[in-house]
DNA sequence: GGAAATTCATTCGTATACAAATAAATTTTG
DNA sequence: CAAAATTTATTTGTATACGAATGAATTTCC
């Protein structure tokens, strides 16, 4: 059968539907949590919200390693923790055992503010899932969580 | 019962657990397909391979519909089209029937891309769902749809 | 012990991403 | 028709996000 493809430039054929891929619907899907954030909470940035959560489970903790537990590079977390200190919700001292590290630790300011949101976070999460019942947001949570 | 909370601060009772978060497991999946993206593809970035396949399927568009398309702003997508210009990919014209309008075309080059991207980005999409079977896959992109 | 490798933090450059303000052009409306 | 509202694109400013290069400190390894 010569006429299997009509098309002389193989490429062209090949389809590729934007929509149905998913990294576009994870972008899509991202950008409505950020925005449901935004709307519930305008002192922090869900990034800054994450480290200073994070902070607390791990304090006290060094600046790359919170980037860590944070999936932030050491680039992007100094940035943050930057921000955070400048607003005055963290401070940050050299590790004495270990002259490369800087030990970051919440300020009272840090803990007021981070606790006054934790409610609207938990909100958020519950609205971003909105559109699931709770069987297919245990489901979903379950899948999306293979993909990382 | 008085001691029903033997915290004097309530907000201090409230857990929170960083990674059970949704918006935080949505940004690690997302993480690691751009990972997989940057490595099967060098010459574009996920956002501008997103504006060229959408390109394609509305061509002829004005800039700001093909944002609206691809779910980036009128600023973002601004820089892309400027990106993607200044590499030769895709020209830009004033619409004579609204002056306000800039349309966008691609070039040969920016179809030779797009195609020669076009297979390695459908392996990219089957790399990132690659943790699932294919009923997983099918259910989890039914129910990421849902979140947008 | 000392060279080599690694880790930590910083800096630079590039690329999204979005809010807000603006100017120009078009559409809507009274 | 003309004022008001909307749309389009641009610009500015802020905030991730990451690759790559760097220097200082520490650990590993021979």
């Amino acid at each position: 059968m010569p006429s299997e493809n009509r098309d002389t430039d193989a490429a062209e054929t090949i389809d590729y539907k934007l929509d149905e891929q998913v990294g576009f619907i994870l972008r899509r899907a991202t950008q409505r949590h950020l925005a449901l954030f935004a709307d519930a909470i305008s002192d922090l940035t869900p990034t800054q919200f994450a480290a200073l959560a994070k902070l607390y489970e791990l304090d006290p903790v060094s600046q790359n390693e919170l980037g860590r537990q944070t999936s932030m590079d050491a680039a992007t977390i100094k940035g943050v923790i930057d921000r955070l200190r400048n607003r005055g919700y963290v401070t940050t001292e050299p590790d004495p055992k270990d002259l490369r590290r800087i030990i970051v630790s919440p300020t009272p300011e840090g803990a007021d503010i981070f606790n006054r949101c934790k409610e609207a976070a938990h909100r958020i999460t519950e609205e971003t899932l909105a559109p699931l019942n709770a069987r297919e947001q245990a489901l979903f949570l379950g899948l999306l969580k293979k993909l990382t």
